[in-house]
DNA sequence: TTCCCTGCAAAGCATTTGCACTTTT
DNA sequence: AAAAGTGCAAATGCTTTGCAGGGAA
């Protein structure tokens, strides 16, 4: 995959391509220490770049969770939209599935192609709900 | 409603809250733009503490299109769910009821209660997808 | 050799904080 | 006088960029 575009498979490369896939969510920070557990001396620049990279390549997607930080999570496969909760800011998953008939009509009615593995929903989890 | 809490409505204040109506989707920087145009001298911590006090206050909410800035719109009457062009950048604007369905099924299923003047869903445009 | 990658340091932005000064009550 | 608000400059935090060295094709 890397190599077709002439690109190297790096330790580094695959360091972060599987933090991204243990990690389930991560941002560049979380991705830049799960890989210092395993080896020193990689640096936070390369994570971004990398990131980058692997969105590109389709490996990987990202999300906006609230403020800040850009989301990573592996592409394919388990697509899914986030729940975040605004009070706890803990993060659910949910099968896309749910949103297909809103996304059909915009593309019906507002030639709008919702990218569905990129949604995030914000707003307040059970437990949050009970302790208000 | 300022007054309430022994605040005071300054004219910053005054211009910035107008500024965010005018525009319908601010960024801090578009408002301090905005607010500049017609006086001089609004410094830009004061925009970020103003929207960050008119939030709490109920007077406007924010979203997070895309990368980095937040977004600032007036809150309540004209409530609507964000659709972001990831290629071109444009911000359409649709009504909320849409996600009504998914919305009620979060909430039973899974408890999870939706913000729903607060959705973005980042995806390709019309004009973008043609041009592809 | 050429091209790709990485690390490091520096630069860039957006946002926040500390503090002194001004304004309102 | 006390409390609140503002501006300015500095600090912070996250992300990007430029550049030199190292390694694979």
């Amino acid at each position: 995959m890397l190599r077709e575009r002439g690109l190297r498979l790096t330790p580094q490369r695959q360091l972060i391509l599987e933090a991204v896939h243990e990690l389930g969510h991560a941002t560049p920070e979380t991705v830049h220490n799960a890989v210092r557990e395993r080896v020193a001396g990689v640096n936070i620049t390369t994570v971004y770049r990398t990131l980058e990279l692997l969105e590109e390549l389709g490996l990987v997607n990202h999300t906006h969770l609230s403020h800040g930080s850009p989301t990573y999570h592996p592409a394919g496969e388990d697509q899914h939209v986030h729940l975040v909760c605004r009070s706890c800011g803990s993060i659910e998953e949910m099968d896309p599935a749910v949103l297909l008939p809103v996304c059909d009509r915009l593309r019906d009615e507002r030639s709008f192609r919702v990218d569905v593995g990129h949604v995030s929903l914000f707003g307040v989890c059970g437990k949050c709900k009970e302790s208000e």
